[in-house]
DNA sequence: TGAGAGAATTGATTGAAATCAAGTCCTGAT
DNA sequence: ATCAGGACTTGATTTCAATCAATTCTCTCA
């Protein structure tokens, strides 16, 4: 990958907040040299990236479109652990752990992927602390996602699980919007929150009675507040209206 | 803490198997500028050492007893996402995301811990490559419990999730002796395993018409493979018995 | 414009685990 | 040895999400 290129579709991840970044803070000379050992990649949606149990390749950064991980059991019930959107990246910890990957990977939307590959990303941790940092944050932030997965199938109703994950959302776009769309199917929605696309869909038209209007991946809040009741400690800290009392459910 | 100190209580985490350790390669000035940092502290069974919402202070390793981390919902359910023996470590993934934490940590048996200040952490990560892969072996690690943990709950029975809980301890034993210990509380085991205590009782009657033997805390199989029936990808990985032919179950 | 396929919704039924409620067993203290 | 309290087990009942089944909706493509 020439610096040229690397022009082109960097600049998107140097912006990006939220999640942490995986070349953020790093030097030109660390940049260049990732750069020229990764590929950029186009896919098709359908096409299965990785399966459980491969022998994971590389690291995964979604450019553009939709990625989604997920575990398939004996029985082919599926769960899905993330949905990825453009700046996501996946198989970080995989390939720090060795071994089988524990997930599938599989392309929802078109998608354009920039991979870099899993022995060059190991040895350049040990070069470079900077980047050594970088994957540890990324790495946590999935393992507090996971946890706060777990968390929620087993101790919220399905109900709850879906209020909360529509604050997110909410939260996730700085809470200054009155709408947001979803921007995957409802059925992958669903498997990730742990129930089926009928119970999801039930508890989608229930949260109507609440001021939250649904229609189809569009969803509308009566007021701001509308979705509060679903907050909890994780939200809160990520919520730009905490603590400043205007919002009549927030405890935080 | 001493260098003489030091020698006292470091050699069992130089010859642990199984979890990454976090001192493992590091030099010697390193491993004494961690410990002239840190603090052992011991607590008794009961204590919380870390609330939900807690700025975490530091990072956590257990020389000795038993913790578990655990989520409370907001009518009080809880579920435990570790259970953590000597040698394990906890906090490692907050104390780089910063905030507060996102689970509470219980002492559940009188307990040694060593703790080392969060700052510390974070700024010898950027000094020391080898400690920050360690870190990052280590969050890793839990990483990828959390999300068999999902996946446990989200798409395996009450049932398989004892019987595959079993086989993981059998086999974290080196799948040699015939018998093993739950060396946790039932209640807290079911909760790890999002499920009532009744429920976790009623499926360890069931299993004993498998082979399985449970006489209070002890588990006894009738033969080696007797819980290989719930095995899967993830355990086949740790089995000193995979791919050589002897389990009749295996098909890795 | 219409056909067809997949996605989503809606309804009826079922089943498994949670809940509620006694009981038993075990341990450690007096 | 007895007692008290907790851990665990067992039983009866309820509940709620999964399942099964049938539409309806919404695309895309001819």
């Amino acid at each position: 990958m020439t610096d040229l290129e690397t022009e082109v579709w960097f600049p998107p991840f140097l912006s990006g907040k939220g999640e942490p970044r995986l070349f953020q803070g790093l030097d030109k000379p660390a940049l260049q040299d990732i750069f020229t050992h990764s590929v950029v990649k186009e896919y098709e949606g359908g096409k299965l990236l990785v399966q459980q149990g491969d022998d994971v390749m590389c690291v995964y950064i979604l450019l553009k479109g939709h990625l989604r991980t997920f575990r398939t059991g004996k029985d082919g019930d599926e769960v899905t652990l993330r949905m990825l959107k453009a700046g996501n990246s996946c198989m970080a910890a995989t390939v720090f752990m060795g071994g089988a990957s524990p997930v599938a990977v599989e392309v929802t939307s078109a998608s354009q992927i920039l991979e870099i590959p899993a022995g060059f990303v190991k040895n350049f941790v040990l070069k470079d602390n900077q980047f050594a940092q970088n994957m540890l944050k990324i790495v946590a932030r999935h393992y507090e996602y996971a946890i706060s997965q777990v968390d929620s199938i087993s101790i919220k109703t399905p109900f709850q699980r879906i209020g909360h994950y529509l604050l997110q959302k909410h939260v996730e776009q700085g809470a200054n919007s009155m709408s947001f769309e979803l921007d995957f199917k409802k059925a992958i929605i669903a498997s990730h929150l742990g129930m089926t696309p009928e119970t999801f869909s039930r508890a989608l038209k229930k949260i109507q009675t609440m001021g939250i209007i649904v229609e189809g991946n569009k969803i509308r809040m009566s007021d701001a507040f509308a979705l509060c009741h679903f907050c909890d400690l994780d939200i809160a800290q990520n919520c730009p209206q905490a603590g400043s009392g205007h919002c009549p459910d927030c405890h935080f």
